[in-house]
DNA sequence: CGGTGTGAATCTATTCACAGCA
DNA sequence: TGCTGTGAATAGATTCACACCG
């Protein structure tokens, strides 16, 4: 049961489509219109899950909606909770302290990490909001998995390094550096610049 | 000269990179530590630049710095400069208000749009804030081609209706949906949410 | 030698095409 | 007929392997 990275993400983004959805079920077209990923990968995607039995045992045609939702979420691992923190509290970081976007989601935000203790006092939330050299403390002991790294650039390397001591296993790397982490530990650059790069070289490559 | 879609982001990247250093020169193995890309990708796409010639003419051993940097960049569209805004400044839009992370790129932040009137009196920024109905008169006007889409979820289609409208080019969307645009219009989807499930998928897969 | 550039081979992902089913 | 599931075909990306250059 191996997913390959394309096709997890867009089971991810499958999920989140599902949750909006309150059709009792859907077809892989419909999928599609929905998308824009032909029907055939859509297909392929849900058959990598290898759950063919428990979808058909919905019946009828198309995918039972509520069934499909919770397979994915099984083989993604997406049915358990995951406890993730913020690291960096500046402007983007605290965005995050009162962000609706984890909703629906298994993930949960923990604890919020600054270096600058003022800033700590001054911001408001429902998690504990602690000074980075609690790091290696809190994260094992709150059991966090995920870091949201929002630090400035130059500090970004040295704050992943921080993480990995304490145990995390994925870093979403807001800061527009590469980082650099041991093997096993998984990063998701999140990047603006990259993200307008990206445009950019696909707008002027098709014209 | 098609660079493909992975092999432009990580000359984009390369380029970041590059920015950072101040050797004269660099060879693949160089770029291979830095990055964790194989040398062998790396040459590859360096080569899909379609700049033999050029490079060579700097002479000595590995890519003259500042020559590849300058290829890169116009091959891939990132040597002039490029007009962006933001839609929706609440917490995560305005944290771009002050953002450093688009310096040393083409990207210039030339709007904000909210359509809370309050808030855009509020807050205080280089670049003129606006409301959200201004939008199809300003993006043309301003020439603006990139929008940084950080409404809320249930807003989100709606706005990037009015800014393809508008005759934006591309966009890069914070919202955990899927936005449906015409042909042509570029969507770069950055969620949290997203990258999350991404890592989590990435781990579960290697146990 | 230690480098680049690049065809060939491999690996990965998507699309096609169709069998089988309600 | 319209759907799923899937082997086969195609397209795409990466890695290998080696010619060639200073």
């Amino acid at each position: 049961m191996a997913v390959s990275k394309p096709t997890a993400g867009r089971l991810a983004a499958l999920v989140r489509m599902l949750n909006g959805t309150d059709a009792k079920s859907v077809t892989s077209s419909e999928l599609e219109q929905l998308t824009g990923w032909s029907s055939a990968t859509i297909r392929k995607d849900i058959s990598a899950l290898d759950a063919a039995a428990e979808l058909e045992a919905a019946g009828g045609t198309g995918y039972d909606v509520q069934t499909l939702r919770r397979i994915i979420m099984e083989r993604l691992g997406l049915s358990v909770e995951k406890k993730c923190c913020i690291v960096g509290l500046g402007r983007l970081g605290s965005s995050f302290l009162d962000y609706n976007g984890l909703e629906k989601t298994p993930f949960i935000l923990a604890a919020g990490f600054d270096s600058n203790v003022n800033r700590l006092e001054i911001l408001d939330a429902d998690v504990p909001l602690l000074p980075t050299f609690k790091i290696a403390d809190v994260i094992p002991r709150l059991g966090i998995e995920y870091a949201l790294l929002c630090v400035p650039p130059d500090h970004a390397q040295a704050a992943a390094d921080k993480l990995v001591a304490a145990g995390i296993k994925g870093i979403v790397n807001y800061a527009p550096v590469h980082l650099v982490v041991p093997e096993g530990i998984e990063i998701e650059n999140v990047c603006v610049a990259d993200a307008l790069c990206s445009l950019t070289a696909r707008i002027s490559a098709s014209n």
